[in-house]
DNA sequence: AATTAGGTTTAACCTAACGTTAACAAAAGA
DNA sequence: TCTTTTGTTAACGTTAGGTTAAACCTAATT
């Protein structure tokens, strides 16, 4: 699963510090709109999804607080950052009544602004990340769930797996139809890679291939000397 | 529903600086818990649930981000903003990458404070609010009412339930037919993780099965090594 | 101060679950 | 054929969990 970058809106209208601004985000690995001012700025917003808005507080036309308020009705969620030009406790309190989560009084240190914006992602990636469902397979006709650790077949009575069990099968299914090494395995699983614990992984092999019996068309092939391979046939 | 105040643990030094901040926050409808240092700190942390944890950077014998990061271990998503004396750099980054939320500097605005209080208790109140706040549960044919601490079966006479049962259903309850991990047991409810703790647990998952015997359809189910899983079977 | 009741922890004993190892058989490769 | 690798089953030791009862603690009551 490719990692895909953060997207970050940014709205300030002095061009050569936004430029500088946008660049150097940009070396860091995130994308990065540049919007020159208030009204251009929610045009941009309303086009795409973004993770993160970077607000200037003091624009012509459209200042960052008008500017963050629609942002605001649109999507309550998305984190926003205002950039202050200077201590204004003013602008301070103001910003968080819009909703801001955070602040920064220019001039301010690049390297803060890029801890806050990791901060603030990675508060959001909480809520997020919580079900993404990596513990699921489906192996033929049995389903394979390697949180609660049991596998079903044809949605009956599941068998409860032991640690070792499930941890061997999950990552014969993230291998599916190709080679799981048996160095993978023990290295992974066993944390240790020795004539004993090889045979104990073989023992686990023997086992699973048990569990697998009732599908036929599932089985667990051996690759002499290499490992194994997990193989589902449609025939 | 009435609202409850939202509780904060505040650890600084200074006893003047400290019991003036305490007070105002006070007056601001927070409930403050004052630590002296970060040793007393961690007790009271460990003690309590808290929304929010203030740490003052410079303390004897325990500093701000050592006390972070004891706190980060026992609970990851707890809010912590840092009081750092002057605008360090250094300080700033380092309490970011413990995992703060945000950070003040002495001497700062009271009012802003509050504020940035007030945008991390929303932030956190979003995510929150689904999950924390129930305590009406339908288990089956019983009925678990969390506040009142009472079990009901088909709506007949209800039985009593001890605070320790009353939370481990309740937990188990949360993570209906997924799994309750031993571990969020002991830390959320014992407050604490070692053999006689877990033994005791095991003690009232016995108890609470003897209550959920009379529907057959409900059961607790042990996840070796893992937790335990409240399952409602609808055949 | 002594008693009681409710709640929780500790102890004790037992069973189930797990993982490793041994032993022997079969298969694969040289 | 000979050696190495793999397949499989059974036995064993260890740890986790299930359950009951007694011990302990604390707060309310006498």
């Amino acid at each position: 699963m490719e990692e895909q970058n953060k997207k970050i809106l940014l709205v300030e209208d002095d061009p050569n510090f936004g430029t500088v601004l946008k660049d150097y985000l940009m070396m860091n690995d995130y994308d990065v709109v540049h919007a020159k001012n208030g009204m251009e700025g929610f045009e941009k917003f309303k086009k795409d999804d973004y993770d993160l808005c970077i607000l200037d507080v003091m624009m012509p036309y459209k200042d960052g607080f008008t500017l963050a308020k629609e942002i605001r009705e649109k999507n309550e969620d998305v984190p926003i950052v205002f950039l202050t030009a200077k201590a204004m406790k003013e602008d301070v309190l103001k910003g968080y009544k819009v909703g801001a989560d955070d602040y920064l009084n220019k001039p301010f240190d690049s390297e803060v602004l890029l801890m806050k914006i990791k901060a603030i992602m990675q508060r959001k990636a909480k809520d997020t990340v919580a079900d993404s469902k990596q513990f699921e397979f489906k192996i033929g006709r049995f389903d394979l769930n390697s949180k609660l650790r049991f596998l079903k077949f044809d949605g009956g009575d599941p068998s409860k797996l032991s640690p070792k069990e499930n941890e061997l099968l999950r990552l014969l299914a993230l291998h599916e139809n190709d080679l799981m090494p048996r160095e993978l395995a023990l290295t992974k699983i066993w944390r240790d890679d020795n004539y004993f614990t090889s045979r104990s992984m073989d023992v686990y092999i023997a086992k699973l291939r048990k569990y697998l019996k009732p599908d036929p068309k599932v089985e667990i092939l051996n690759i002499h000397g290499e490992g194994f391979r997990l193989v589902i046939n449609n025939d």
